[in-house]
DNA sequence: GTCTATAAGAGGATAGAC
DNA sequence: GTCTATCCTCTTATAGAC
């Protein structure tokens, strides 16, 4: 990809400390009060720096906004860590489950959310590259395993099937407790492992 | 709930003309553009009413927000008139299942949960009042029915899980179409039938 | 109640010195 | 590359006439 007019410029070398400074102080406010509400004034403010130096690095605040979206929708999406050691499909479905639903509701995920929902019908390619660097990246995962289950493991799992199960899954994990997360409402814990219990249960139930 | 200052003047006849146009038009700017990017200008345009127009009748920008919020959520999401002709359990679930799949992903409803979602940290208030009456509507009718179901048509089905389950139910149904619809992705009709149908059979299965 | 006109200020973006 | 100072537009909100 070359580079085009207006990105970072980033030395080939070292990130330069500016352009960090910038990029972290930009996620916290874009992230914190949404795009719309957030001033390039305030960015520059938080990163100690000013706001023609922020210019100088980025071509306006909507490229600044999609730098930041593109670089931390991977790492936050992207940090399943599941322990693969278990070779009971139960306890991986459940493993699976309790540590997509972590990371659906942590702060940075509910915060990302917001701020890309709210700006995708103005910028949609934001919408585009967000949902594929974030929640395809998860669900990726889980079709490869249910995939395999496909052919080994669930046996009234046919292979066809697989990926559209897959989204189900995930689907009820997510659901509404990821909604309730974005409207603010108070998290139920309790509610968090009945949930991802019951999901394996009705997988389980119907497909082994 | 007594009137307070800078609420709705409305004569207790009849709506005024002027307020209705105000409400309409906001309505329309709001949920097309967000509102961070819409302006008090282009609500008085729309409306062919001056500004000082609308802060007669609303204390201002956000006091007008929520009260198109809370005005809207409620016909939009409690539009559910499923036939309740046919007893056959299955059936039923599944007219049930696309009728909350049509409504989740209606323009309507989709320009609402962007609005909102981008608000839900700059006023608490409104996540609330939006999660009230807009989701949770969809959510008590199926509550109600799968606790009907736990005591008559669905045996393994016990009452305490009832609620969970409906939740999951539901969960399955938007899920990720209600995400790839906010991310201003293109839907895809033949996904919905066919997870209608599924989310049905494992429920079923898992329950009958 | 409604309008025209305007205050008051914030925000994005740039010029020019260093 | 970075800063200070500034331009200009847009926005919310109000004052005062009718």
């Amino acid at each position: 990809m070359t580079r085009k007019k207006g990105a970072p410029r980033i030395s080939s070398r070292l990130k330069s400390s500016k352009a960090e400074q910038i990029f972290s102080a930009a996620e916290a406010v874009f992230l914190d009060v949404g795009y719309g509400a957030a001033s390039m004034e305030s960015v520059a403010a938080r990163a100690n720096v000013s706001k023609s130096t922020i210019y100088g690095h980025f071509e306006n605040k909507q490229m600044l906004f999609d730098a930041i979206i593109r670089r931390r929708a991977e790492p936050i999406f992207g940090g399943q860590d599941v322990p693969l050691a278990t070779a009971d499909i139960r306890q991986r479905l459940l493993d699976l489950a309790t540590s997509y639903v972590m990371t659906m509701l942590s702060p940075g995920a509910v915060s990302m959310y917001r701020a890309v929902l709210a700006e995708a019908s103005q910028q949609p390619d934001i919408g585009q590259a967000f949902y594929l660097a974030g929640p395809t990246r998860a669900q990726r995962q889980l079709n490869d395993y249910f995939g395999a289950l496909a052919e080994r493991g669930l046996p009234k799992l046919g292979a066809a099937d697989a990926p559209l199960v897959a989204d189900l899954f995930m689907s009820m994990l997510a659901g509404d407790s990821h909604v309730r997360a974005l409207c603010n409402q108070p998290p139920d814990e309790v509610l968090f492992s009945k949930i991802c219990a019951m999901a394996v249960d009705l997988v389980m139930t119907r497909y082994s």
